[in-house]
Parts: C-alpha cells; structure tokens; sequence
RNA sequence: GCGCUCGUAGCUCAACGGAUAGAGCAUCUGACUACGGAUCAGAAGGUUGCAGGUUCGAAUCCUGCCGAGCGCGCCA
C-alpha cells in the first residue's frame, strides 16, 4: 500500500466517523497529510489530520484521534493504530499490505514515481541563456544542471516541457567579442573594453583559418561576427551536450530584429496601449509588477532599449503555444521578475504564466577565501574547467544536490583532491551494489517471489516505505520547482539500502536451499535498483553497473 | 537609501507549519573466514544570527534589528 493509497483510506474512514457522529466532513482536508516520523516509536506512518479538523469541529483532537483509530484499527491493511501527542495518530501496516510496492514499482518499471500533476500543460523552461561572448562559466552550469533536472521532472509530472535557450547575440557586448577577436588575429592586445582569455585567441584563429583575408577584407568586422560569434555557439552547444544537457530550441536575439518581430511588437503595445509615453520615451508599467522603476522600451531616438527584445520574445513564445514560461535566472539578474510579469501582462497575458525562478550565485572558493571571477579578466573557472576536475555525474550532482536559492561555495582544488567529498558516488555505489546483488541472484538461478508478508524485518520496512516515497518527491520537486530532493531522496535511499543489506542477506550462501523469503529480497532489490535508476536519470546522472 | 535572496554542527548543505532540527565531509572508537568495506555500528559536535508576535505546535509564517550576496541606466 503507498501512502497515497494509505491517506485515501485514512480520509475515507474518517468521513465516515465524522457522518456517524453527526459531525460535517467537510471539516476534514481535501489531502490527508501522511508522513513518516523520523521516531520509529512513532509508527511507519503518521498523520495529523486530527490535530488539523478538531477546531474546526469543535472537539478535542485527541478524542478525534481516538474516534479514528477504533474505525482504523478493524482494517485489514492496517496492523496497529496508536494515538500519540497532542492527537497525531500513529499507524503500523500489516506486511503483505506495505510489501505490495514492491510489485508496483517493479511493474511500473521506468513508469514508477510519474504523476500528471502538469498533464496538458505546455511548459518554456528557459535555463542559461549565458552570453555567447565566452565558454560557459560555473554560474552557468548550475542553471544547466539544475534546469535540465527541473526539465526532467516536470517532464516526469506529464509537463511538455520545451528546453530553449536564448542567445543575446544583438548589442555592443557582441562587438566587444568581435573586437577582441580582432584584436587577438592581429596579435594585439585585448581592447580596454573587450573580452581576455585563451579563448579568444583560439576563436580567432580559427576565423582566419577558415577566412584566409578577413584582416583586410573591407567588412572584416562582419567576416569575424559572422564566424566567430558562430563558433562560440558551437562551443556552447558542444559544451553543454557532453554536460548531458541538450535544448529543444537555441534561439537568436538576432532572429528577431532581422525578422522585424521586435518593431511588430512595438507597435502592437503602442496601439494597444501597453506601453505610454512619456519625456520622449516610451515605456513599460513594470512597477505594477515589483520593479522599482517603470523601464524604457523605445529610447527617444526611436532605437528599442533591450527589453524590447525580451518582449518580442514573449510574444514569440505564446504564439508558440505554452500555457507557462519558466525563466531560470542568476540573482544578478533578479531585477527582471517585474519586467518580465509586466511585459506578459503588456501583450494581455496573465503574469502567471510567466515564472521566473532565481538562483543564487556559485562562488569559487580557494584555501577557504572567495575567488573573484571575472570575464573580462579572462580567470572564469568554466563548465569544461569543472568537467575535467570531476567529472561529468560529480559536477552535475553538486550542482543538483542543493537549493538554488542558496550560494553554492565550489572549491576546485578539494573536489579534485577527494572527490570522494561528493555523495554521488555514495548512491551510484548502493545502484552498482544492487546491480551486483542482481547478476549474482541471475547466476545462481534465483527467482524474484513474491511473498511479500515475508519482508516484515525492520530494515525491510525501512527499505519499503523508502521507496515508497519517491512518487511524492517527484511529485513535490515538480511542485515546488525544486530537483535537489530528488537528490537528497536518493541520499537517503542509499542509506537505507545499506543498512538493509548489511542486516538481510540477500541470496543463499554456498548450498544453502533458496527460499521464498530470499526470492522476496531479491524482487526487493529489483525494485530498489528501479528506483535509483529512475532518480538519478531525473539528475541526468548515470547509474553504472560497476564502479 | 529602497528591493530580492540568504543566515542551521568545525566545513558544504537538508528539513511541503509537526513529535528528540538531519546527512555527507572532517575528528574519535569499533566491524571484513560468503551477495561489492566506495559499506556498516557507535561517539562527539546546535540558544536554527538577535528580539518580539501568530498557534495545539515555528528553522519554516508576520514585524523589527544585525550580518552577507545580488540588484536599483533612455547599457545590453
């Protein structure tokens, strides 16, 4: 029995308390809350729902709670119930009841921890949409890793998720980019105001390599737009797939000013009288939205400021189709939640369907002190940087692993010297345990079975209700917008299987006879690698069979 | 000055308003003659920044203060 099973059968008895009693179940929560108390003691599960309706019914929550646990008590699923505190009610399943999840993750297979809570819901998730001035940098892989995940789960809620990362390739940083570029092909230093680092010279190279006369050509700062700033997106691109993080659309700033969106959109919001003007100007009501100051979007010399192109793009997005548009950005960028709610809001659009998600920053840190990173400067610790002192599943799961509305401290110098520091490995090794367990159960020819009121050791227990849980964390991660407890469920799966493997031996030793109970482990087992294989593919970290 | 986010063990971080605030790393003590010791058992480590408030119950919600990061352009 899952414990969403379990909360339906808890809030139908207790409907029926309440109706016998002449009491109004309407007083009861449309969701009975089931949780599992860190206090064994307390039972396998618990629920407050007494402590929740008593005031509302004008009882006392513990005689409520004891109501509920004489009508509970006579339920076959059940194996005890006990009224504790101030009227939590502490439950026990009967064996064979609780062991039915394993046969349902083992037949749902990849299937098993999905909901439907996004069913229908045509979701933009636009995540990292760094500058294509320079490699991707650890802020940036964050919001790779993170967003791709968050893509993942809500995927895994029935979402129709669209990756989609915009490219700002329109502007003055662009011929910063071009200009140094320039500059590194000419063997000069990088302009004042221009982009250092290795990358440049290489990009640079390569654009003669592949335009011969671009030096001298007349249009030369075209030639090196058009090929450098193209190979900078292949780097990109190139990074972030070996990163394991692909987008469904890279879409170009550019795009929209050759194709004239961005007038379009200007002129619909000044018929519409989405924007007013004002000093010469006109402008976006952002403050209705939280932004400090209403923003410019056509400067008084007729040229659209930035946002314009924000706007266009908006448009651009709902004439595709998506009921919610996720924005992940950097706290550095915080100032655009009012804009962006006020630019959907412009265009008639319900500033709900615009999300915006802010992540706090990565700090490189050294000998304990922050490392100030700088572009410009050209000392950018990058995703490649990251990739090659970890690894592809450790730098993702570091990033995964933690709120993003914390700080996130990355010390290279610690995670190259232990990276055994990162838990990753400590759930990928309960998977490559499990997988172990598995073959060896094949090679001696044991069969999975299915006596499940077998499994009613404690570690058993644990294990069950373990994974048991893993459809609300999808579900609840999905929810909150937040992947990191899909990680630190597994943490705590791989805890549990250890502790149950080191008390319940799996398989027969020697010739010892196989019985019932070892085939119920095993199937336990199947089960518990399912789920680990299902967690770690919402990271897009690998589950390997050996380590 | 105003706004957003944060402040939890020595360090990095968890904890949809629930019971005795948890993991990993680091420190200390134990456990490999049978399924992977990259593991497990145990110890130590906390006034959840401070002060009020809301309620059956607050790390969580509200107010004020302290501290940190980030924003506050007719730049992009």
């Amino acid at each position: 029995m899952t414990p969403a099973a379990l909360a339906e059968l808890v809030r139908a008895t207790a409907v029926d308390v309440l109706s016998t009693r002449g009491l109004d179940p309407a007083a009861l929560p449309a969701a009975v809350t089931i949780e599992r108390p860190r206090n064994p003691e307390h039972g396998d599960y618990a629920t407050n729902l007494a402590l929740q309706a008593a005031k509302k019914l004008g009882v006392v929550p513990r005689d409520l709670a004891g109501w509920l646990a004489d009508a509970l008590t006579g339920t076959d699923a059940i194996a005890s119930v006990e009224v504790a505190g101030p009227g939590f009610l502490n439950l026990r399943l009967a064996a064979d009841a609780q062991g039915a999840i394993v046969r349902e993750v083992v037949e749902a297979g990849e299937a098993y921890g999905r909901g439907d809570q996004f069913a229908g819901t045509r979701i933009n998730l636009e995540f990292v949409s760094a500058n294509p001035t320079g490699p991707v940098h650890l802020g940036g892989t964050r919001w790779a890793a993170v967003g791709d995940a968050l893509g993942r789960v809500l995927a895994a809620n029935g979402g129709d998720v669209t990756r989609e990362y915009y490219f700002n390739d329109a502007g003055a940083q662009i011929d910063r980019f071009v200009r140094s570029l320039i500059a590194a092909a000419k063997g000069e230093p990088a302009p004042e105001d221009g982009y250092a680092g290795g990358y440049i010279g290489d990009i640079a190279a390569e654009v003669l390599e592949r335009a011969p006369g671009a030096l001298s050509a007349e249009d030369c700062h075209e030639v090196f737009r058009r090929i450098g700033v193209n190979l900078m997106f292949e780097e990109i691109k190139q990074d972030l797939h070996d990163f394991g993080t692909d987008f469904d659309v890279y879409f170009h700033e550019n795009s929209l000013h050759e194709s004239g969106a961005v007038g379009k959109a200007i002129e619909q919001l000044k018929a519409s009288g989405g924007l007013y003007f004002d000093n010469g100007a006109w402008w976006l009501r952002s403050t209705e939205y939280g932004d400090d100051k209403d923003r410019v979007v056509v400067k008084s010399d007729g040229e659209p400021a930035y946002i314009a192109g924000d706007i266009a793009y908006f448009l651009d997005k709902r004439s595709r189709g998506f009921d919610l548009c996720i924005y992940m950005l950097g706290a550095d960028h915080h100032g655009y939640i009012g804009r962006l709610k006020a630019a959907a809001a412009a265009v008639g659009d319900d500033p709900k369907s615009v999300e915006v998600l802010i992540g706090q920053m990565v700090n490189l840190v050294s000998d304990g002190k922050p490392v100030r990173m700088s572009k410009r400067a050209g000392n950018v610790i990058t995703m490649q940087d990251l990739v090659e002192a970890v690894g592809v599943d450790a730098a993702r799961y570091a990033m995964t692993r933690s709120s993003a509305d914390s700080t996130l401290d990355i010390d290279l110098d610690l995670l190259r010297k232990r990276s055994n520091d990162n838990p990753v490995f400590y759930v990928q090794y309960a998977h490559a345990r499990l997988a172990s367990v598995l073959r060896n159960g094949a090679d001696l020819g044991v069969e999975p079975g299915e006596e499940f009121e077998l499994l009613d050791h404690e570690r058993e227990g644990d294990l069950i209700r373990t994974i048991g849980e893993f459809p609300r964390v999808v579900a609840t991660a999905g929810e909150l917008r937040e992947p990191h407890r899909v990680a630190r469920y597994l943490e705590e799966l791989a805890g549990t299987y250890h502790r149950f493997y080191e008390a319940c031996r799996v398989l027969p030793r020697g010739d010892e006879e196989t019985t019932e109970l070892h085939r119920a482990r095993l199937q336990l087992c199947a089960a518990t690698k399912q789920v680990f294989r299902n967690g770690l593919q919402l990271l897009g970290v690998s589950a390997p069979e050996r380590m």
